[in-house]
DNA sequence: GTGGTCTAGACCACC
DNA sequence: GTGGTCTAGACCACG
């Protein structure tokens, strides 16, 4: 598995890197049980803090995706990956493989797709009522 | 035009300004040459530091949506208002007013929906070859 | 006598008006007691706020360049229109005319020149010793 | 690198700030990659609120001349010394160089330089046909 | 009235 | 360690 990370983005790097494990685990290129880099290896790998690295499998690990056995590295685990959420998001994805695909298409760039889910997403967050 | 923030989502407040002055202007509610609130009031009715809002206000200028107006006040710019841009967005509105209305049907929040638009503009990015 | 003003120059407009009543003075165009136009009348025709106008005779009056006639109107002076400035004026204006035109020759723009300039006037200020 | 800087001299800080950073860039002392100094480390330097510091940085990053990289830095971006902006100060500096010391030597202060220069600046677009 | 600058300091996010 | 956001409030400059 190789990441692409974008150090200009706007998204922090530990973030592009917890969604690309969380996407691999998704789309099962990581398998439960599968042993990640280790953290040293792969910030030098990346060319990445490893720090940086290290804050991304924590979270990881927060959120349930991968087990982190101190002095054996870092595994993939299949517990978090329950049906529930596994589930919206492969009922969502083909939503957004054809919108985004649909955007490019008219020409949109990256930037401007974002803004356009922000401002629905938006729209969404007002119909439940946010705040002033 | 009154404005919906949520200082809790994570999500900047100055942003989430700059967010909805853009959405505005893009769906034509506000025009070229409009008045925005002054920085001051606006910061009084949405219950925020005024620091804030120009804030918002300075980089709404920066990327050339309006104009700030030393004395007079902040103005809606004409020039980023071109066909091109505006074409492309208006068709693309119902494409993700759709899709993201049906994501979160299913039950994904805004997190999620984030993360599954990134994977599809990673998609798109790796087709046409990315770096590291 | 007709004025060029630039509202998007960062130069105040009431400098901008100062600036251009004094190089009338400074080349003879205004001569010691000429009349400027009403206030309001100049507003008018530059299409600018009167209180901006009225700023300017001001401080045209304070720094001696006019005499403003409560009632009847700005007059030009010839007080302050001392050798002193005036000699050091002309004197350097042919160092500028050449400079600037030179500068210009080589394609450095406005705001290219005015950097220009400034980082001279900052060498000079740290000569002279200024604060940290 | 140091700055120096005069709070009284009617010029914002921030800009004085930028401005000598910009200085450093074009004359070479600062080059690609170099780190400037952080935010609030500078502003102890200087005796100065970070927030100003944190100012001055975030416009030279919007000019091009720096990008800041959270949580690792301020740095001196590569874009904006090509070549052709840098000859063309190169070869102008010398220029303004003489013509601002010996103006300064003739007793103009900033003040009366700056007017000299905006002067020329307005014969020059005079020339090409201006506006009002 | 408008916006702009600067300060002081809290709290958070990233590397 | 780094920068980013936000607050509170003083004071100035422009129209």
């Amino acid at each position: 598995m190789d990441f692409r990370l974008n150090p200009n983005s706007g998204v922090p790097i530990y973030l592009q890197l917890m969604e690309q494990v969380k996407h691999g685990i998704e789309t099962g290129a990581l398998q439960h049980g599968d042993q990640l880099p280790g953290i040293r290896k792969l910030a030098e790998v990346i060319v990445m803090n490893p720090n940086t690295v290290a804050k991304a499998y924590r979270e990881l690990e927060h959120e349930g995706y991968i087990e982190v056995r101190h002095g054996a590295g870092a595994f993939v685990t299949g517990k978090l990956n329950n049906q529930e959420v596994q589930d919206r998001m492969d009922r969502a994805r083909p939503i957004f493989e054809t919108a985004v695909t649909q955007a490019a298409a008219l020409g949109l760039n990256d930037e401007e797709i974002r803004r356009m889910v922000e401002a629905e997403l938006q729209k969404i967050e007002f119909r439940k009522g946010a705040s002033h």
